[in-house]
DNA sequence: CTGAAAGCGCTAACAA
DNA sequence: TTGTTAGCGCTTTCAG
């Protein structure tokens, strides 16, 4: 048993020619009699031939594809997330002769243009992209994408560009789902209010707007009471928090849809509101945990970051690789985080001091 | 250029040692002196040696690791969906040589012992199994562990036996979330029911502890009004909700923790309680859009079918081919499946006619 | 037009 | 304790 042949040697033998010829067939290769062309191709389609990537990565010795990959490099939220995703991923194409470049900037949008034409110039066919700032990146990826490169943008998109897809939740939909579930969290009639990032920020107002939308929708009566900026600063959001709830006593719910609800719960927690008002917020992260065991948080809208990764490194791979087509948008549903399923998440995990060990210990993690 | 030695090799020569040596002093393996391990690893380190995993897989995928597939084939919810998530996955791993056989089941714990010994007699190295009847299976899994197979559970468990590994949901973490849902859904004090399939499956009695637990916790004054059980009868199913709704017209919400619940769906529209009684259910299929869209269902908790059948199948490729331990356990965080997010769920998509194609131009499909 | 054979880097079984 | 060697499945070159 277990001595049975395999793929292309099967198939040799199958048609009583070898292995060479075989691979003429296979391949579109000249120099081989149509006839014989026909019969291996017949027998190939009919045992479902597939060849062995690994095998064929090896042979050729030269990677078979090289992906590069433009991230922000922060090591904190969301981005660590991303990485790790698109990592394993690639750390599994490897098994398939694939290679992965990276080419890090340090926050998003900075830098960036540099990091992608660097990648490009480096020679890979395939990009991962968070397009930070998607107006100066459009023309390098058109660009790119003339040359036959495939770009595919992850988290931010540069939707005006001719990326070959983007794998993101929608601001838009992440808006509406914290508007559902307000409306449904709170009383007819309830005034909540929004705490965003820079309303300038298209994300930002994306989501604001899918949560009013949604909210009035499904709150009977309910009303936006205040839309606040928070300008992604610590401080700046907790004083104007705190104003808020000064200004409007009876507030039911507050919608946060930028990472950076710290500074809320704070305020919630420190002037007594925990329990009467509802807080969703965005994203999560291990500082998060107390509010929720607290009550202050009653849910975060969360937007698979890793998954995020994972998918954009397969698309490109499988694409490079099989020829598969690359899906112009790939729109994940965002999860809901509640104190009862937080600690299922990637985030809350312990971060295991791991003595550094061989580079070859091959290990690759899955995602929960 | 591009004569230089490479890896393993290349240290070899350079520790003047035998690439045995080499690899033995890189697995951790025995049979060699200390002060040549630390030589070697030492050069690896310095010269940045990473394991070509192409090569790696090729070497070790020879005895072509077979896994067996033993999950139910009912063709419509979860389970299709399962497989769907096992196939694809094992479409990508046949590239890296591993080959998967299926031995289906009819339904759930329906033949399940006779399928899994064929599969263990047949000669694979792993098993993903949906352990329908967990009793029976039990000692056969312990038996095919003791003889080196690697057996996960998915979706379904097999507790008492050895198994490797379990990926699911877990039963009472699901009741769970859907009691913290309601809990904040519904106002204080309100009167709540649960439709379990059978009390008697561990499965549904889990749920319905778990969600009495949570809703209870989280719903001040709050009463579980009634638990009924539907015995996944449509027709039964129907009269027991609309007995219950008579018996407690001022029921505030329903949780129902079977995939059953379009009797109740139909139940509660057709006698005018839609948007009085929140209901909450459990998976996710086509026909129950419209209930979302009419507002009956207000959330249901999603298992993610298809990632488990990916988990699974991957866990153990992994550990086959690269000696990764099998987590004992991956508990999924259940999403939630809200009128807003509904159409982003694998299983709202609209089936696509595909024409069949050459077996070698490999596609695979991406999760949503 | 077709066959034979040499590797690609690594693992594992067997020798020494 | 170490060295040698036979593959893994595929590509590619060189002979027929």
């Amino acid at each position: 048993m277990s001595k049975e042949k395999h793929g292309i040697l099967l198939i040799a033998e199958m048609a009583n020619v070898s292995i060479g010829t075989v691979d003429r067939a296979l391949h579109g290769r000249g120099g081989i009699k149509e006839s014989t062309r026909k019969r291996i191709l017949q027998i190939a389609q009919q045992i479902g031939y597939s060849p062995n990537l690994a095998a064929r990565a090896l042979s050729v010795a030269r990677a078979s594809a090289r992906i590069g990959v433009c991230m922000p490099k922060e090591i904190r939220f969301f981005y660590d997330q991303l990485w790790s995703g698109v990592l394993d991923e690639a750390r599994r194409l490897e098994q398939l002769g694939i290679q992965f470049e990276s080419s890090p900037v340090r926050t998003l949008g900075e830098g960036d243009e540099e990091a992608f034409k660097e990648l490009v110039e480096s020679g890979v066919q395939g990009i991962v992209l968070t397009a930070g700032s998607p107006r100066e990146l459009t023309p390098l990826i058109n660009e790119a994408e003339e040359k036959g490169l495939r770009v595919v943008c992850v988290s931010t998109d540069a939707p005006e560009s001719r990326r070959s897809g983007i794998v993101c939740v929608e601001p838009h939909l992440n808006g509406c789902l914290a508007g559902e579930l307000m409306g449904k969290f709170v009383a007819p009639g309830s005034e909540v209010a929004v705490v965003a990032g820079m309303l300038s920020t298209e994300d930002h107002r994306k989501k604001t707007d899918g949560f009013s939308e949604r909210f009035l929708q499904y709150c009977p009566g309910g009303k936006i009471a205040s839309v606040v900026e928070g300008r992604e600063d610590e401080e700046e959001s907790y004083q104007r928090t705190s104003e808020l709830l000064r200004r409007f006593p009876t507030l039911k719910g507050i919608y946060v849809n930028t990472v950076n609800c710290l500074p809320v719960c704070r305020a919630l927690g420190e002037q007594g509101f925990e329990g009467k008002v509802r807080l969703i917020t965005t994203d999560l992260f291990v500082e998060m945990a107390p509010y929720f065991e607290k009550g202050i948080i009653t849910a975060s809208i969360y937007q698979h970051p890793y998954r995020q990764g994972q998918i954009a490194a397969r698309l490109i791979a499988d694409n490079l690789t099989n020829k598969v087509d690359i899906p112009p948008k790939v729109h994940l549903s965002p999860g809901v985080v509640m104190s009862t399923n937080l600690h299922l998440f990637r985030e809350m995990r312990k971060v295991e001091a791991k003595a550094g060990e061989p580079a070859f210990a091959g290990r690759s993690a899955v995602q929960a």
